[in-house]
DNA sequence: AATCGTATTATGGCCTACCAAATACTGTAG
DNA sequence: CTACAGTATTTGGTAGGCCATAATACGATT
């Protein structure tokens, strides 16, 4: 396993990625960032002049956003960008509360300086970032900090799902971010988690990662429901 | 929203799935029921000829599969039946757990009684499956049990997730249900989960849970490591 | 005989072109 | 103004072909 783990710290990263996953990062990135709006259609045949590549792609970058569930299809009708909708939301964020929660639990019982040091670097970096008003680092160090909670005590399956089902309500994430208060309390929940997992307090940090979850959720659904009668 | 719902009530299941839907489900069954083992190659001209479609079909489902974490892509090698490891297996569990712990503990929560009577139609089900020797049967019963735990508190996103990691341990779990005395354990666990449920124990009705997935963990564990030399 | 190139094959990645069926649109006749 | 017929749009699916790469087999050379 050790010789396994050398190798990969040897590898090359691999440059030539295929069309098929430049196509399917550009799709999603633009979903996610807004370009391709909720209840937008997907024609094949558009996408295919706009990225330049073949139907065959796009096809298979359909299908592949649809299992992820990015897009929606509606038969016969073709592709859609996946509409939000406020219950699901709140599920996904429960997905999250659970599994980040189990996630601080063990990270607590390991009782590991590093995951403790890692953890705080990570908190700095959010910190930073919102001092210096850049929520597009906020965001990607508060993606930062849930990875390591997961990675430490490895559990990359969970973390995998957490990712799949976060980029789903991105842009809820990126306003609930932008909300007044969170960037101090935002910071305070993930301090409250980092100190229960010092002290190897596993119910506690279970407990404070889902208040922080619970938090983020709450704020969620007051922007949605804010935003939704509006259009 | 009850619109809707009525409709989907109503609605015919749409007898005209889709081709690639189709080919799906049949290679997902192929592999799911050991008949491409783990390691197979899928070599995509191949399937079209055994599934008699085109090429265009076989690799939008191969890419489907391979983002449920069924299928592994070897760059420059192609797609084969994704390896089963032994720790992914132990994390699968483990989320399983957690989820449906919580949905354990929300249906005790809400304190409706059709919940612990479509609860217990199931586990009759279960029951009778076992004492006919059907597996098949249990497998089936004991989805549809789990599945009315999600879904009667309304937590379809989490079944779904649910639903994708056990695909993947899906040859585990017909061989832990096969163990000796798992049909006499696995119910009573359930029936444990039910009578927490019944009498309104949150707290209890997720630890029963919890158990019950930990138990056929230990189980797979055992199964899978007393397997993995002989090869 | 061992080794070093070189064809051949197998296969995935990608493309173009085509057809059928369902849906949406549009213009015209009554 | 309505009903209907025709037309365009778009997906679902097929066929076949081109190219690059990896592996294998096959010679040729030393």
């Amino acid at each position: 396993m050790s010789g396994a783990l050398k190798d990969a710290a040897i590898r090359v990263e691999r440059p030539a990625k295929t069309l098929r996953e430049l196509a399917l990062d550009k799709v999603r990135e633009a979903i996610v960032n807004g370009y391709f709006r909720p209840g937008d259609r997907l024609v094949e045949r558009d996408l295919c002049a706009q990225l330049g590549v073949s139907r065959t792609v796009v096809r298979e970058v359909l299908r592949h956003l649809e299992s992820e569930g990015l897009v929606a299809n509606l038969p016969n009708k073709g592709p859609i960008v996946a509409q939000l909708d406020i219950d699901e939301a709140r599920q996904i964020y429960e997905i999250r509360g659970a599994l980040e929660g189990m996630a601080a639990r063990l990270c607590a019982e390991r009782g590991s300086p590093e995951i403790v040091a890692a953890l705080e670097e990570s908190l700095a970096a959010i910190r930073n970032s919102y001092r210096d008003h850049d929520m597009a680092a906020v965001l990607a160090n508060t993606s930062s900090f849930y990875q390591t909670l997961f990675t430490m005590v490895d559990r990359h399956v969970a973390w995998g799902v957490v990712n799949l089902l976060t980029v789903r309500i991105n842009h809820l994430r990126s306003m609930t971010i932008k909300t007044e208060r969170r960037g101090i309390e935002g910071p305070l929940q993930m301090s409250k988690i980092i100190d229960a997992i010092r002290r190897g307090d596993g119910e506690g940090a279970q407990r404070a990662a889902m208040d922080h979850v619970a938090a983020a959720s709450a704020i969620a659904e007051a922007v949605l429901s804010a935003q939704k009668p509006a259009e």
